[in-house]
Order: structure tokens, then C-alpha cells, then sequence
DNA sequence: AAGCGAACCTGGCTGC
DNA sequence: TGCAGCCAGGTTCGCT
């Protein structure tokens, strides 16, 4: 579920509960979630003031007041609940998924607020990790980080230059993190798509020779700006009933053009939807208008 | 070195 | 109803 619009959602979700509040107690009920926990995390953890909430990619990272950073990863199915303060049998907000398990609650956060914050994922491919904050730019879930697709830098020229070179296709180098950050599978057709671009198409074809951007290389930057602006605002989207901060459903996924449309009409020409399978994903576009 | 397939793990859905 | 098989938003590892 989680790529970048999803984490950003989590994110405004969490941030007016947890900075400012101290972690209180740490509840964690098994060893290792994708990896195994820090050594002596609650220890660490403990009494530990929040003092910001960021999004790097994909990671949720919070800010702690002692040398330390808290690196949080939802993998495919972590989400956040928050449990306020006096309020059992309130309907509880939910962040990033829908736990129905508590078997797969795996971590709960008591903050000094009173309310908790409760990580449930059912597949466990996600993890946090406690990093020294010096380290934080050379450390190995970091270092190797592309840029920022909202953060200003991405565009025409900045994608010819990431993908001149390259023989692997466009769909695959859009989603390698070392390029862009952020970006998931479901994001990647919906640019592919708004852009016109074929998934197929090498990556290195919107560079020119001279390595200068193409009007193509301008025309995706512009899109995947676009449609992930466009999915935060919306709150995020979801395959199931994924909900955010308020509760409510996040709304992009009635927004999807092309993923998980097979066999139904292109928006834009009627032709059907195709699905194909890259690098072991499935891939959706319309082999007639994107090229 | 880049690119690709498999692996990690559980749950939900489809079809027999 | 039961069950086998397939699929899923991500990342990493190991083999060409």
C-alpha cells in the first residue's frame, strides 16, 4: 500500500499525536519484524521526547531529543492506529492500512499524552530501526536515496540525466529508489499512463544524445509531480479500506486510470487496459495511446 | 555494472 | 463449504 502519497498521509496522521509528547512505554511483542529490532529498543526508546515527524522515500523518521533517530518502513501492510487518551470503544483512527488482527498488532508507542500508537502488520515487511543521527546521510538505508519527486529537483533535465544509459525500462527505472524515491507501482502506471509513455519504452529514450531533456522528459516529470500532489491531497489511496487520519477512505484509488483496470476502457481512447508482468510486477497501460 | 527473478510473510479472492 | 492456487502497495539478495 504504502508509497510515497500513502507514507505523507501517515505522516500528518501521526505528527499532531506524537511530537512534542514523550515516549512513555514501549510495548513490543516480538523480536523482529522484516529485521530484527534494535538491540534494547524500548530501552532506548524510553522517555525519549518526539521532537519532528519527516518522510524521506518511503521512510517515516522521527526526530528523538537524545542522539538518535527513529526509522520507520511500512513495508506492504504496516499502518498506524492512534488510541486516544480515555476513549476506549471511540472508533479509532487508522493509518496506512486496515489492521483486523491485533495478533499482528506488533508494537504499541505510550505517550506521555496518554494516547497510543499501535504498528499492526499482518505481512511484517516492515521494520524500524534506531540510527545515530550523524549517520543519518551515510547510513546504508539512506545513502543509496534518489531525489525527491516533490522536493523541486524533478525534472525534464533531471530525468534525461538520471536515465541516460539505461537499457532497462522506463516502468523499471522509475520504480528503482536509487533514482526517485518514493515512487511505488501503482504511481509509476498512473504517470506512465498520464504521460503517454509506454512502460516498455528503454529508459535511456527520454535523453537526447547530448543528454538534454526531451519534451517526453519533461512532459513525465511533469505528471508524476502531478499525480502524487494530487493523490497526498486526496489523502493517499488503497486497494481495500485503507483510511487515514479522520477515518474516512483515502479517495485517490477512484482516481486510477490504468492499475488495476485490465480489460476495462481507457479514459483516454477506449481501447482496453493491457497487463503485463516487469521485473516480476504487474504492469497496467493502454498499448494504444501510450507509446 | 546493470538488470532480472526469487525470496521474505500473511491474507484475501477465485475457481474447482 | 473446503481447499489449492494465485495475487498484493516493497525491498534485498544473488545470479547472470
Amino acid at each position: 500500500m504504502p508509497e510515497l502519497p500513502e507514507v505523507e498521509t501517515v505522516r500528518r496522521g501521526l505528527e499532531p499525536a506524537m511530537v512534542g509528547a514523550r515516549l512513555a512505554s514501549i510495548d513490543q511483542r516480538r523480536p523482529d519484524l522484516r529485521f530484527p529490532f534494535p538491540e534494547r529498543f524500548a530501552e532506548r526508546l524510553t522517555g525519549r521526547r518526539v521532537e519532528a515527524l519527516r518522510r524521506r522515500a518511503k521512510y517515516l523518521i522521527a526526530d528523538l531529543d537524545g542522539a538518535e533517530l527513529l526509522v520507520m518502513h511500512l513495508g506492504m501492510s504496516g499502518s498506524f492506529r492512534i488510541e486516544k487518551a480515555g476513549g476506549p470503544g471511540r472508533a479509532a483512527p487508522l493509518l496506512g492500512g486496515a489492521p483486523k488482527n491485533a495478533a499482528h498488532d506488533h508494537v504499541a508507542f505510550g505517550l506521555s499524552t496518554g494516547s497510543r500508537i499501535v504498528y499492526n502488520d499482518p505481512r511484517r515487511f516492515g521494520f524500524m530501526q534506531l540510527i545515530a543521527r550523524p549517520d543519518f546521510a551515510a547510513h546504508p538505508l539512506f545513502k543509496n536515496i534518489g531525489m525527491e519527486p516533490l522536493g523541486g529537483e524533478l525534472d525534464g533535465a533531471a530525468l534525461a540525466r538520471l536515465f541516460a544509459g539505461r537499457t532497462a525500462p522506463l516502468k523499471s527505472a522509475l520504480l528503482d529508489q536509487r533514482l526517485i524515491a518514493g515512487l511505488g507501482n501503482i504511481y509509476v502506471c498512473e504517470a506512465l499512463h498520464r504521460a503517454g509513455l509506454s512502460p516498455r519504452r528503454p529508459a535511456a529514450s527520454l535523453a537526447r544524445k547530448d543528454g538534454s531533456p526531451s519534451p517526453r522528459a519533461i512532459q513525465l516529470a511533469r505528471v508524476i509531480r502531478e499525480v502524487l500532489e494530487e493523490a497526498v491531497a486526496a489523502g493517499g489511496s488503497s486497494l481495500r479500506d485503507h483510511r487515514q487520519t479522520d477515518g474516512t477512505l483515502g479517495y485517490f484509488q477512484h482516481s486510477f486510470r490504468v492499475y488495476g483496470r485490465e480489460h476495462e476502457p481507457c479514459g483516454q481512447c477506449g481501447g482496453p487496459v493491457a497487463r503485463i508482468t516487469q521485473s516480476g510486477r504487474a504492469t497496467f497501460y493502454c498499448g494504444s495511446c501510450q507509446r
